[in-house]
DNA sequence: CTCGGTGCAAAGCTTTTGCATCCGC
DNA sequence: GCGGATGCAAAAGCTTTGCACCGAG
C-alpha cells in the first residue's frame, strides 16, 4: 500500500490546513478516519468505515464518523452521493480523475466514466440562469448488455 | 384548473391501460393520487402529498402512497428524485418537458433548465459501455449571483 | 483550564413491514 | 368468494441530538 500511504500523507497536510485555518482541532479520530477512507478503495457508507475501524480496533463512534465526513466533504477531501437508496454514499476525491456515475439497474453496480462535455453544459446553464456552479451530480441508469450481469434473468 | 382536469383525463387513461397490462387493480386510491399529483404543481414529497390528500377528507393511508408511487415511478408518469436531504422528491412527469435541476446552494431552491446535449452524453456513455441507458439525473449545484437570494448573508 | 470533540445511547425521520379488513374482479 | 390492496401501527434503517467526559490548544 506504499502508493496510498504517500496518498495519505497528502491529503493530510491538506487536511491539517484546512482544520487550521478554520480553527477547528486536530483530533487522532479526524485522521484517522482519513487515513482508513484514502488507503481502502472505491465508495463507501458509513457503517462500512465504522466496522473497517471497529475491525482495526480503532475506538470511534458512529455520531464522530458522521461529524468528520462532514467536515472532509466540505474540504473537498470527500465526495458525498445519493444513488436513490436513502443511503448516502462516499468516495475519496483527492487524486482521482474527477468521474460520473452510471448505475446498473439489474445488478446495481456502481461504474464510473468521464465526459469533458458535461463541463460546458455547467458552464452554460451557470452563465445563462446567473448561477456560479460548484459542482454536479450526474448519474444514467441503464441494463448492461452483457450476459455477466448476473441478475439480468430476475427481470 | 380546467388544463390540469384536462391532463388528469390524459394520464387517467395511460394509468388504466397500464394497471389492466400489468392486471393490477384500479383501486380508487389510485386514481385519487394520481389525481391529486396531476393537478397540483412543482415538486413534492410523500408527506406532502399525504397531508393534501388528508386536507381533502380523502382517506389515504402512507403505505397506499408510498406504494402508488412506486407504480407511477414505474409507468414513467412520476419521476423520483433523490437531492440529498435523504427525502424522496417526486414530480408529475407526462406531458412536461424533459428537464434536469440546479439547485441553489444558498437557499436550496430547485431551477430547471434544459440542454439536449446530456442525450448525446447519454448515447454516446451508454454505446462504449455497452448499456441501454433508461434514463438519467443530473443536478447542478451552485450559488446564485443575484442579490435576490435571501440565504445569500448566511454564508 | 477551557471548551470543542468524542462516545454512547436515545430520539427523530423517512420508509418498510405485518396483519386484519376491505373490495375489485 | 378469492386474493390483491388498504389502513394502521409497529418496526426497521439511517442520521441527528443530548449529555457527561475527555483531551487539544
Amino acid at each position: 500500500m506504499a502508493l496510498n500511504e504517500k496518498l495519505y500523507e497528502e491529503v493530510k497536510k491538506i487536511f491539517t490546513a484546512y482544520l487550521e485555518r478554520k480553527e477547528l482541532r486536530k483530533t487522532p479520530e479526524r485522521f484517522a478516519i482519513l487515513e482508513e477512507i484514502y488507503t481502502r478503495a472505491g465508495h463507501f457508507d458509513v457503517e462500512n468505515l465504522y466496522i473497517s475501524m471497529k475491525n482495526r480496533n480503532y475506538r470511534v463512534s458512529r455520531a464522530t464518523v458522521y461529524n468528520t465526513l462532514d467536515i472532509l466533504v466540505d474540504c473537498d477531501l470527500v465526495t458525498k452521493h445519493q444513488f436513490g437508496n436513502n443511503l448516502a454514499q462516499y468516495e475519496k476525491s483527492y487524486g482521482s480523475k474527477q468521474h460520473d456515475h452510471l448505475i446498473c439497474t439489474d445488478c446495481h453496480n456502481v461504474l464510473e466514466f468521464c465526459d469533458p462535455r458535461i463541463y460546458n453544459i455547467q458552464k452554460m446553464v451557470g452563465d445563462l440562469l446567473d448561477f456560479s456552479i460548484m459542482h454536479h451530480s450526474l448519474i444514467l441508469y441503464g441494463a448492461c448488455n452483457k450476459e455477466k450481469c448476473e441478475n439480468k434473468k430476475s427481470k
